[in-house]
Parts: structure tokens; C-alpha cells; sequence
DNA sequence: ATGACATATGAGATATGA
């Protein structure tokens, strides 16, 4: 079962660049950020020609949030529970069943967090904080499943290219690191770490600008995180670096995880 | 270089991204 996060950048300037993706990879499940579309907008007939399935979360002009995935999604949730207070749509789940068993899957929007010390980086800390939450209660299920989305946060320099052109920024800032890192304390696996290593050069976007694509300035900011029943069925993980040679692509790559 | 690109909104310039 292959399950895949990708930053779109707009789902409609995209649509030709999924449609493509999707035709090629075959993923079973696809966790799309940034569709920047309402759910009325967001063209689900074009993906359900594919055989998808198709849930949003979206708003206009900003963030938005959807699961794309062959079997049918069951116990959708819109927005991350706990935080309801939450106007921006960072955030949907759905759980699959297979023969083998369940697993939930969420599609995560992070935000920035730029610039810091104002209240856009002081909303980024507190939505962690209600991610971290969240993820500690799914824990106690003893479930499988996969928190995977664009969580804006580099989590080590290893990420980086250039580190230290991130310094000031809110995606390496340690309050970032640091959640991110409490994720992984509470028995969550990164899967590209997982089946990488500390192998370097493992970038998931790359800017548009000053050429960071032709120089490979990239980070890695995408994220799949697993439970440790998820983590037991880990095949492979991977990212779709090609796809950022698409025409007019988006910034960033899919990542794909394979369960068993 | 408070920039470079890209996108949405809406019809010019601004907000947002990372």
C-alpha cells in the first residue's frame, strides 16, 4: 500500500502535473496540501476518472487540505481535533480498511510560521502543540497510521543544503526543531530517516527562486510520520524528485511511504 | 537586496509562501 503527501501549490494550476504523477506512480492513497481552493472548486471528477476517491478540506485563496485514495475513506475528520477553534483548513483524516487491518491516514498543512516573533510563528508553535496532543491520544489506540503532510520544519541541518541560510527563518527555528522532535519522542518514526538513514541530500522542496532547483538548495520540510504499528509495516520510502521537473511544477516533490 | 518566483484575487497591487 503505497501512501503518499505532496504540496501541491494550487490543485487547479496543478491539475495536469497530479493527474500526470498519479497516472505513473499508482499511489493507493495521496495526501494533497495547498490546494488553495474551496471544495466546490477543487476538481474531484478529474481524479475520480482515475479510480480515487475524493475528500477536501479547503478554503478560498489559502492552505487546504485533501485524501485522494482508491478504497473508500471511512470517519473523515475535517480540522485537527482539539483545536476547533482553528479557522484555517490545515487538516483532514480518514481511515482505510484492507484485509490485513486498518490504518488512518492524515493530510497535514503546518503553517509557516514566518515571520518569527510575530503571531504567525506563535500560531505555528501552538498548532504543534495540538498536533502533539492529538498524536499522544491516537497513540493510546494502539492503531496503525501515518500523520503525513508539508510540516514546514527542517528537522536537522542534514535537511538543509545551506542550514545556515535557514537560521532566521521560522521552518529551522529550535522552537520548531524542538516540536518537531517531541513528535518523534513519543514513539513516532520518521519514515525517510527510517529507511535512509543520515544519508544527506534528501530534499522535498526547492524554491522557486534564484535558481534553487539548477543548484540543488533544497530542504527537507515534508514529512511522513508513523505509529509504531505503522512503522512495523514499513516496506520502503522514497521521494519523487523528478517531479520536480514537471512544466511548471510545484515546489515541491510527493513523498511516498509503502506498507505492507 | 523587506529581492528573486509563483499563485489567488480581481483587474493593479497586495498577501502569502518558505
Amino acid at each position: 500500500m503505497k501512501i503518499a503527501t505532496w504540496n501541491v501549490n494550487s490543485i487547479k494550476a496543478r491539475l495536469e502535473n497530479a493527474l500526470a504523477w498519479l497516472k505513473a506512480a499508482d499511489p493507493d492513497v495521496v495526501c494533497l496540501q495547498e490546494l488553495k481552493c474551496e471544495d466546490d472548486a477543487f476538481p474531484s471528477l478529474a481524479f475520480e476518472e482515475l479510480g480515487y476517491n475524493v475528500v477536501t478540506h479547503g478554503q478560498k485563496t489559502y492552505n487546504g487540505v485533501a485524501i485522494l485514495s482508491k478504497r473508500k475513506p471511512e470517519d473523515v475528520r475535517r480540522g485537527l481535533p482539539g483545536n476547533d477553534e482553528d479557522g484555517q483548513a490545515r487538516y483532514i483524516e480518514a481511515v482505510f480498511s484492507r484485509k490485513s487491518g486498518m490504518v488512518r491516514v492524515a493530510s497535514i498543512y503546518l503553517p509557516n510560521g514566518n515571520p518569527v516573533g510575530t503571531e504567525k510563528f506563535a500560531y505555528k508553535l501552538r498548532w504543534m502543540d495540538h498536533l502533539h496532543a492529538y498524536a499522544k491520544a491516537l497513540l493510546t489506540l494502539e492503531e496503525p497510521f501515518v500523520l503525513a503532510g508539508d510540516y514546514n520544519v527542517i528537522p536537522t541541518p542534514l535537511d538543509a543544503k545551506n542550514p545556515d541560510a535557514w537560521k532566521t527563518d521560522a521552518l529551522f527555528q529550535p522552537e520548531s526543531r524542538a516540536r518537531f522532535g517531541a513528535l518523534l519522542n513519543l514513539g513516532l518514526t520518521d519514515a525517510i530517516r527510517q529507511v535512509h538513514g543520515d544519508a544527506p541530500g534528501l530534499y522535498t522542496f526547492w524554491d522557486y527562486q534564484a535558481g534553487a532547483w539548477q543548484r540543488n538548495n533544497g530542504i527537507r520540510i515534508d514529512h511522513a510520520l508513523l505509529s509504531p504499528q505503522a512503522a512495523d509495516l514499513l516496506k520502503d520510502a522514497w521521494i519523487e524528485r523528478e517531479v520536480r521537473t514537471q512544466e511548471r511544477p510545484s515546489d515541491h516533490v510527493p513523498v511516498v511511504v509503502e506498507l505492507k
